[in-house]
RNA sequence: GCGCCCGUAGCUCAGCUGGAUAGAGCACCGGCCUUCGAAGCCGGGUGUCGCAGGUUCGAAUCCUGCCGGGCGCACCA
């Protein structure tokens, strides 16, 4: 209990450099509740590392280029267009969702009709650009989620990071062309098929980038990486091993976690999410159903590797059902019983002369033991990147309280029992102030 | 067709680097507020751990095959 809010802070991770990137969305369109998951995900591991003892740095890399922000820019000018009753046509494959009419709207009352004849998609591009990267930062905000780096893939290009990637690969005879394109011999590492990097319009695929930044980010002298994906990219990830070990780096050093899909649920019906229909939830929309504490709650109570369901009826609605809140009420309950313990005059923080051996029932053994293992405990989540164990384990705990609370006094007449059960409280208190903290969740001290 | 993930109680899911009678929440039924917070506690489960083989003293856990669901298999990211 001495020490506070350090306790089971774990040293498995000695101080050990580890970058944790995750969320990585292209700014196209507000954060989805897909992404949700994997920002409170990638959130968690880094907490959960950074309390083993690593020193963690946060890195959200994006692009701000290419196909995907031709057809955000095409999809706004497009809307410009439409509400200055100008012909205009939508992009087939255009983004559909309401946003962009608010980006064309804004555009509209800022520059008139000025960019009516407007030669290229860009200053529409630019204009979503900023828009939606505020709108996703700020739901991380709201999150409470907050990264130490944005990576732009520009950055690639303009060092010749990308251009000597290609060099370094064909000067060892691990590319070649074919059809006008330029292909990576995927195959020497043991993949099925070799992969296009450049295509025959000269620019790159996503492949050819990524393998510039994870090269960087080796050379920046990471101990460990870790990367945070939807189950959708799985398949990128063997190519940029693949690509990591041909430059002579190790791809051991990176360690990917693939989180499956989010499927929601609502009046009952199963929502097919999509970034370009209208169709989707959004984080933000979610935070507003249900609070900050829910959704990082429900985000983190099943392991990565499931599907999640997301019934948006029932966390609404029966919010107070929640699983938080019963993890919680522990922590508000504990700080309740020792705000009465100092009107009767006991002090909960004077720890010494407590006679610990009059803690001998049963269920304040199993607290106790439940407690001290913690330390080792959060090395095995941290090993696994696991924070959904987390979870359980407060889950677990608070059963554990809640029992013993019902069953005997805490604060009674024989004084020294009730010091050494204060004791108990306290620490008890420390260990769920300090696993909330840990899954990003408050800890309310009266609800 | 190939690769990865999942298949455990009515529902949603833990448990899976092998170990004793397989757990939680929700839902359902019945109890508990004159003493530290009832957002709580106590009691109530006949589950083919998807199916079939295999390894082992021992398998929900490891291996193989099959079935069912999800995600991929681009000169999209």
């Amino acid at each position: 209990m001495a020490q506070g809010e350090n306790f089971g802070r774990g040293t498995s991770g000695s101080g050990r450099m580890v970058l944790v990137e995750f969320v990585s969305a292209n700014p196209t369109g507000p954060l989805s509740v897909g992404h949700g998951r994997q920002a409170v995900l990638g959130d968690a591991i880094a907490k959960l590392l950074s309390a083993v003892g690593y020193t963690v740095s946060r890195e959200y890399y994006y692009n701000d280029a290419g196909r995907q922000m031709l057809v955000l820019g095409e999809s706004v000018r497009a809307r410009y267009l439409e509400l200055l009753d100008e012909p205009s046509e939508f992009p087939e494959d255009g983004y559909q969702g309401e946003y962009i009419r608010d980006i064309a709207r804004a555009l509209v009352e800022q520059q008139g009709e000025s960019l009516k004849g407007a030669a290229d998609h860009l200053p529409f591009t630019q204009k979503a650009e900023e828009v939606i990267f505020a709108d996703i930062k700020s739901t991380l905000d709201r999150l409470g989620i907050r990264f130490d780096n944005y990576y732009n893939e520009h950055t690639l290009y303009e060092q010749g990071l990308v251009d000597d990637v290609v060099t370094n690969l064909r000067q060892q005879g691990l590319v070649y062309d074919h059809e006008g394109a330029v292909w990576f011999k995927t195959t020497e590492f043991g993949l099925e098929q070799d992969r296009v990097i450049i295509k025959s319009s000269g620019e790159p695929t996503y492949r050819l980038p990524d393998i510039a930044y994870h090269r960087e980010k080796m050379r920046r002298g990471y101990d460990w990486m870790v990367n945070v994906l939807g189950s959708d990219h799985i398949a990128t990830v063997p190519d940029v091993m693949a690509g990591i070990k041909a430059l002579g780096y190790e791809p051991e050093k990176v360690t990917t976690v693939i989180h499956q899909f989010v499927t929601l649920i609502r009046e009952g019906q199963q929502v097919k999410m999509s970034t370009r229909k209208a169709t989707f939830v959004t984080v933000d929309e979610l935070l507003d159903m249900v609070g900050v504490d829910v959704t990082r709650f429900f985000f983190l109570m099943r392991k990565a590797d499931s599907q999640l369901e997301f019934d948006l009826d029932l966390a609404t609605k029966e919010s107070q059902e929640n699983p938080v809140y019963y993890v919680q009420y522990a922590h508000a309950r504990l700080c309740s019983i020792e705000r009465q313990a100092r009107e009767k005059g006991l002090d909960p923080d004077a720890l010494s002369g407590v006679d610990y051996t009059r803690l001998e029932l049963e269920e304040e053994l199993a607290l106790l033991q439940a407690m001290a293992g913690l330390p080792s405990f959060l090395d095995g989540a941290a090993e696994a990147l696991e924070p959904h164990r987390i979870v359980f384990y407060l889950q677990d705990l608070a059963a554990k309280f809640h029992g013993y609370y019902n069953r005997h006094r805490i604060v009674g007449e024989d004084q020294e029992l009730s010091r050494a059960r204060l004791a108990l409280a306290g620490a008890l208190r420390v260990v769920f102030a300090n696993g909330l903290t840990l899954i990003g969740v408050s800890t309310p001290e009266t609800m």
